[in-house]
DNA sequence: GTAAGGATTGGC
DNA sequence: CCAATCCTTACT
C-alpha cells in the first residue's frame, strides 16, 4: 500500500506563510482530457498574503479577477498575465482572507509562466477544487524537502515592506 | 470608452 | 535592452 494521499481542504485552510513552504516536496498531479496524468515535485513558492500585503492582487479589494482569493482556501487562481502566460496559484486560508501561493518552480521546470505552459492551464482552471477536481490536485507522498527563504520576484512597485518579506521559498538541490 | 501596465519569458 | 499579447484596472 502507498502513503500518498490527496491533500484535502484542510491544508489549504492554514497561513499563507505556512502553507507556502509545507508544499516544497508535495507532488501537483494534472490529469489531461485525454486521461493520460503527468506528475511534478514543487520546487518553488511565493506567499501572497491578503490585502495588506500591496504584492497581493487581493490588495485592491475584491473584484471580478480576484474575488476567488476571498473564498475559502483549496481552490485555484489562475490569471494571464503579459497577454500570454497562465500563472497558477492556490488560494489559502478561511474565508475573506484572499491569500494566495504562487506556485513558481516544479521539477524539471523553472518559472511560473513556463509552469502554467507545461500544465496547458486555462481560464478553465479558475476556481477549481483541489480537493474534487478531476483536472488538477496534489499529493503527499511523504518528501520533504529542505529550503532557502528569499524576497519574492518581481513586486518591486509594491514597495517596502513587502519589497523584502522573505517570502519566496526555494527547495534545495537532492 | 480609452489608456496604461503587468506576480514573465525569450530573443536581439 | 525590449517586444510579445490581452486582460484588468483607473480615469476621462
Amino acid at each position: 500500500m502507498s502513503k500518498t494521499k490527496r491533500l484535502s481542504t484542510d491544508f489549504f485552510i492554514r497561513e499563507v506563510t505556512v502553507v507556502a513552504p509545507d508544499l516544497l516536496g508535495k507532488t501537483l498531479v494534472r490529469c489531461f482530457d485525454d486521461g493520460t496524468k503527468q506528475r511534478f515535485i514543487i520546487t518553488e513558492t511565493e506567499a501572497y498574503r491578503g490585502q495588506d500585503d500591496k504584492a497581493c492582487h487581493a490588495n485592491k479589494g475584491k473584484t471580478a479577477r480576484t474575488e476567488v482569493m476571498f473564498r475559502k482556501g483549496g481552490l485555484v487562481y489562475v490569471y494571464l498575465i503579459y497577454g500570454m502566460y497562465w500563472l497558477l496559484n492556490f488560494v489559502t486560508g478561511p474565508e475573506n482572507e484572499s491569500s494566495a501561493v504562487l506556485i513558481r518552480g516544479i521539477e524539471g521546470i523553472s518559472g511560473p509562466g513556463r509552469v502554467g505552459k507545461a500544465l496547458k492551464l486555462d481560464k478553465s482552471f479558475y476556481g477549481e477544487n483541489l480537493a474534487t477536481s478531476p483536472k488538477i490536485w496534489l499529493e503527499d507522498t511523504g518528501l520533504k524537502l529542505n529550503y532557502t527563504t528569499l524576497p519574492r520576484v518581481g513586486i518591486n512597485y509594491a514597495g517596502e515592506p513587502w519589497i523584502s518579506k522573505p517570502w519566496r521559498f526555494v527547495a534545495d538541490p537532492l
